[in-house]
DNA sequence: CTTATACCCATGATAATCCATGCTATCCCA
DNA sequence: TGGGATAGCATGGATTATCATGGGTATAAG
């Protein structure tokens, strides 16, 4: 298992630290993590933190590792033709980015910017998304969460591929921690 | 024999914790599970764990293994990477997965989430659904198959009856309910 | 000198692991 | 063919390891 999967709420402690879920230090660790964690200081692919910057399109943060930041490089290289976008959305990602260490109990420490953009107050909400995750408000999120599953099953007749259409039921709620 | 058929029921312990059937731990096995059940360690496929999320249209949950984790990631590859859709749409798919590990005995534990969503108490009954299974109340499932035999039956009606039975084939341990 | 940040250790709660038991269906041998 | 032995499976309980969280202390920065 190599993406981040599944939801895990955490607390921030009075120093604003707080953990990250030990299911994706795992998958950060695959991803070419070393900087803490008491992992072999042998930081030789140089992973040296996880990647955070504010959401563009919700309140909340984006986090990943090494595969993340490869992958806003490519995004950028893919909008090279149109320079005017691609400086933007560089100011936008690159200039936002906050490269935070996972220190020796796996935490990490969330600055005043990202905290306020995601109006994080005493409680993080991860949210496992495959190449990356993302950090809400548990609030904020579940308000999410609800509009993401009627956007499913709007998308899933489009999908088409799980066939099955059992009895309908009224029940709603999620799976997450 | 590669997918799941059948029906079992199992009960919940008082740690929440439940055997999955048999024959679903032999198809799993072959999925490229690996973890726990003392199998061998080469977890090369990545077989960590089965995946568990709120079934979208009912009051149960869906599982499966590999084979299920790639249709999901077949669902979102396509959609333009770091769009705000496909964010929304990796909260429904990824955000709402639960990897649970099958223990040496072959029991998962469901978590509270998930035993909400699908009102488990003390039983879960195991449906086979091919590439997937469904983890059903006992109760509710009954119910659910009697609507079914019935559409069954109409269509045999519309068909002109051939001799092949169509009832579900399944075997019930436990109470239900 | 003061403040903020990183590091270390302690602790309670939770989840994973191990061991034991009873039941059922199967196989083997008389 | 029948009866006893046997292996597989679901279940219960106990023990051990992980993890999230809180606080103290050293180190660096301003």
């Amino acid at each position: 298992m190599d993406r981040f999967v599944s939801t895990f709420t955490n607390k921030i402690d009075a120093k604003g630290r707080v953990s990250i879920p030990a299911p994706f230090r795992a998958v950060l660790e695959r991803d070419g993590y070393t900087q803490g964690l008491g992992g072999p200081p042998s930081a030789s692919t140089g992973g040296g933190g996880i990647y955070c910057y504010p959401s563009l399109d919700a309140a909340a943060i984006d986090g990943g590792g090494e595969r993340l930041a490869q992958k806003i490089d490519g995004l950028l290289r893919g909008l090279a033709d149109y320079s005017d976008e691609r400086d933007e959305l560089s100011v936008a990602l690159y200039g936002d980015v906050q490269i935070l260490n996972i220190d020796g109990d796996g935490r990490i420490v969330l600055p005043e910017g990202l905290r306020t953009h995601a109006g994080l107050t005493s409680f993080v909400t991860f949210v496992g998304l495959g190449d990356k995750f993302q950090m809400w408000e548990p609030g904020a999120f579940e308000t999410r969460r609800k509009s993401a599953r009627e956007k499913v099953q709007e998308h899933r007749k489009l999908f088409g591929s799980d066939g099955r259409s059992a009895t309908p039921s009224g029940k709603d709620r999620g799976g997450g921690t």
